[in-house]
DNA sequence: CCCTATTTTGTTAGCGCTATAAGCCTAGGC
DNA sequence: GCCTAGGCTTATAGCGCTAACAAAATAGGG
């Protein structure tokens, strides 16, 4: 009556398959399997030849119930077709590699309900971590990371208070210093290209340096653009086109991504105009597939791959936090003028 | 003595602490959390509420353990930093959406060794689904996967025998078709250059099939390149000023890829060179994000969303096969000339 | 060869949930 | 009032595995 098992259900094979191919115990092919306590080589071998003939799979179902102890990573993020967020899961997945964690991944298409509902699907695995982007969540989901009973890592934003971690660059910093360093090199007829969709806040954040910069140069915007959809070189033409039709006397166009701004960089190349010269031009994340552009992009490098691995490796427990330190990793993305900009004044 | 909990242990809630307090047996708490079965509007009310106050999460492990039923799908990929891959996960998790399934990603570096560490881990969740890159696969792992006890579906590829359920473009013929393509535009002397890294198997057939058309018109590939890191404008660059010095009269040039195919198509215009008149020149993939280039680089679009939409199908149980009808799905890559062939002769 | 220290193996009792069957109501028919 | 039918609820028995402890086998010392 008990146990029965291996022959109608599934045909699955269960521990006690082994157990009975191999004539030792249940707790003792566990054992071989999982590496773990001693067990002496003869039997060892004998385990592990029965589970190769029989092909068996263990069930971590099982083996996480009865351990308490779950191998997942939780990874929430916006969406998986904008290029920057499977990049900092490569990271995430690059630090996991040498540890026995595996990560799985929801996309919340930035809808804050539709976070909420993958958040508590996944912690209904009762994962190792759980990785999210951003630091703005609704209300519930704040509650659900608080509640986690497992380390949270908010990544891609420090601008603001995490749950327990922060990784990530400050979005706002970032669009600071690119306003400087726009201003630093004589520029200000400043016309700016942003989405409206790529997780908001960031976008959002980095408007708010920009602006706070130029601002205390006595500088305002004098064109700006937000749309949606995707980024591609043809938005970023196209936007430009409109932009300097529409705004006759611009003499930076600055993007919110690389993309746009590699189209827009292409566009203003075939126009004739002095793009490095009189015409500066910058766009924001540092994809290395466009290096090879007829002129090198000016951008700042936002840390993606270092941000997973960062996030990973506090996952892991391999980054150890004084107790009242700061829980925040603040990540310095660095600039690069690239040739779309003049020399300093 | 049994079945403490709810306050050392973590201070995980179970379905005991939500039945303790709204006072109903856990199965009843059960039946309300997964709307199943009948169950009155007043208890559902009591339980709902007594939930909501708790912050309770249920824990699918366990559920899953007592149901036999997991709602992952397995998806194992190369690579996260090739953007082909994420593609086609959007294109699954898209999919799945509308389902209570979720994908959980492994990745295996394109190591067979590595891809079979991967697959076990992955099947010792007893996942409701498979999706895995490739028909090529360690014995071993072919073992698994026809073992697995759920529908498997190898994607991104057809020709060959799947062990369940293919989906995705022929390779082969994807390069006998722009091989065709080439050859009716009038080019003769073609220079190729693929990765030696990018998925082996499928960059390979794409030769071979280019091969063989243009062995049938009796032409032999005037030049090639193989190349291994990543693809990308610079590594297009370099290579197409490498095989045009060595190689002097060639009329064609081929990539296996789009972002180094639009590498190359930006330093031939660099060069001066009449791209799509006496120079042809076309990739493989259909980035869309490349849209927007000076010229429209002609390409083979490789169906990547498509695929992981009807992998995911399959999955779901949305896709019934005829018995004995053909398990290969094979999508049809479409050519897209662009503006860098001349026309047809 | 006995006895203890150590290594190796086995036994028992759940992990938190769900399937199944059994129980308890309230209605309704005779 | 008795009995059956049905809606709603609870009790019981695992799912396949591992923690913790118990037992058996082996090794070592006198």
């Amino acid at each position: 009556m008990a146990g029965r098992n291996g022959d109608e259900r599934r045909g699955q094979l269960t521990l006690r398959d082994v157990s009975e191919a191999s004539g030792v115990s249940e707790m003792t092919v566990s054992r071989v399997l999982r590496n773990q306590g001693d067990v002496s080589a003869k039997t060892r071998e004998k385990v592990l030849e029965a589970a190769r003939m029989l092909g068996y799979v263990p069930n971590k179902i099982a083996g996480a119930l009865a351990s308490n102890r779950v191998n997942l990573v939780a990874v929430i993020i916006p969406s998986m077709s904008n290029m920057v967020f499977p990049e900092v899961l490569a990271g995430i997945n690059e630090q996991l590699e040498g540890t026995d964690l595996q990560p799985v991944v929801g996309a919340t298409y930035y809808d804050p309900e539709k976070e909420e509902k993958v958040l508590y699907e996944m912690l209904s695995w009762r994962p190792s971590g759980v990785v999210i982007a951003g630091l703005e969540h609704s209300e519930a989901s704040r509650a659900m990371l608080a509640n986690a009973g497992c380390p949270v890592v908010e990544v891609m934003d420090v601008d603001g208070e995490p749950v327990d971690v922060a990784v990530g660059i400050s979005h706002w910093r970032a669009g600071y210093e690119m306003g400087q360093e726009i201003l630093s090199r004589g520029y200000r007829r400043i016309g700016f290209m942003t989405t409206t969709s790529e997780g908001d806040h960031r976008a959002r954040k980095r408007m708010e340096g920009l602006e706070r910069a130029l601002g205390e140069a006595g500088v305002t915007l004098a064109d700006q653009i937000f749309y949606s959809g995707n980024s591609g070189f043809a938005k970023g033409r196209e936007m430009t086109n409109e932009m300097l039709t529409r705004t006759k006397d611009l003499d930076f166009l600055y993007y919110s991504n690389d993309l746009t701004g590699a189209g827009g960089l292409l566009y203003c190349l075939e126009q004739g105009l002095d793009v490095g010269g009189d015409l500066g031009m910058a766009g924001f994340n540092g994809f290395t597939l466009l290096e090879g552009l007829p002129r090198v992009l000016a951008t700042t490098e936002s840390c993606r791959r270092e941000t997973g691995i960062e996030a990973a490796r506090i996952i892991a427990g391999q980054h150890v936090f004084e107790p009242g330190a700061d829980r925040r990793i603040e990540l310095k993305p660095t600039i690069r003028a690239g040739d779309t900009m003049r020399p300093k004044l």
